[in-house]
DNA sequence: TGGATAGTAGGAAATGTTTCCTACCTTAGG
DNA sequence: CCTAAGGTAGGAAACATTTCCTACTATCCA
């Protein structure tokens, strides 16, 4: 009965429509809830305005989210680092469909040819670079 | 009003109990509820087996799996093969979180330290591997 | 000042997911 | 034949997530 309340830090698993919320603070920098509102209703899909607040609000309790009440229109911002919740959901996910290994990830791509020539070529490129930086 | 229903293909998402489900059945190839329900206990986490059996019965409905019922113990079996069901996720998760860019993924892993030198080794293998039989 | 406009807050309800109680059915063994 | 053991089926209930109605508050400007 205390696991998933965690007030402590922007660490608990955000869903999928609080990881559209997220998206938006991500690439716009902190913002008001209208804003967010309407690029959801932009780029995703119809929601109503009050929706996004409460859901934003919710955020907010549970620490996904920082909100600055100084002004009338409220600002919020993301608690933890894009990277970091990125990693959290990456782990989680690679954990539970590939065994934890990214290798077999890779492997999936390859044989499913799901990548593209020239993405392929820019992960060889990322590795290569990222071969330079260890050594 | 019409999107969620997908009985046509196994194409609908399954949620993570469902996966977990799937996962056995992948690993261990087709089997009844009881032998869910022990591998579940075992490596995961403590399921009642009429959870269990109500899950993959709604799988079953839902057309994520097939059920032979020509016998007492009904033999279940995943509708779709394992690599599309993977690809359908891992698409997904892509695109929601890289931008559908694995070399952003990748990117994200590197920058971060979450491959072990073994692994990116491993990958590197892969690609080197990948790029002979495109050639 | 007063009304329109644009916020926030608080429920409540609709959906989706998961869990498991209970009833019933079939089969094997004594 | 009867019973125990082990299946399936059908709800109901507990959560979790999402949506949005409505009330209330602040601000702007005619």
């Amino acid at each position: 009965m205390n696991q998933p309340k965690k007030k402590d830090k922007g660490l608990s698993e955000p869903t999928k429509s609080e990881l559209e919320i997220l998206q938006v603070l991500w690439r716009h920098g902190p913002n008001t809830v209208r804003f967010v509102n309407d690029r959801l209703n932009e780029d995703q899909r119809e929601v109503q305005y009050a929706s996004t607040l409460k859901l934003m609000q919710i955020m907010a309790e549970k620490g996904l989210l920082i909100r600055d009440e100084s002004q009338v229109k409220h600002i919020y911002s993301p608690a933890s680092e894009e990277y970091k919740t990125k990693s959290l959901l990456l782990d989680r996910f690679v954990n539970s469909l590939f065994d934890g290994s990214v290798s077999n990830l890779m492997l999936h791509f390859l044989n499913n040819k799901k990548v593209s020539p020239k993405e392929l070529e820019e992960i060889r490129a990322l590795l290569n670079q990222s071969k330079k930086d260890n050594s």
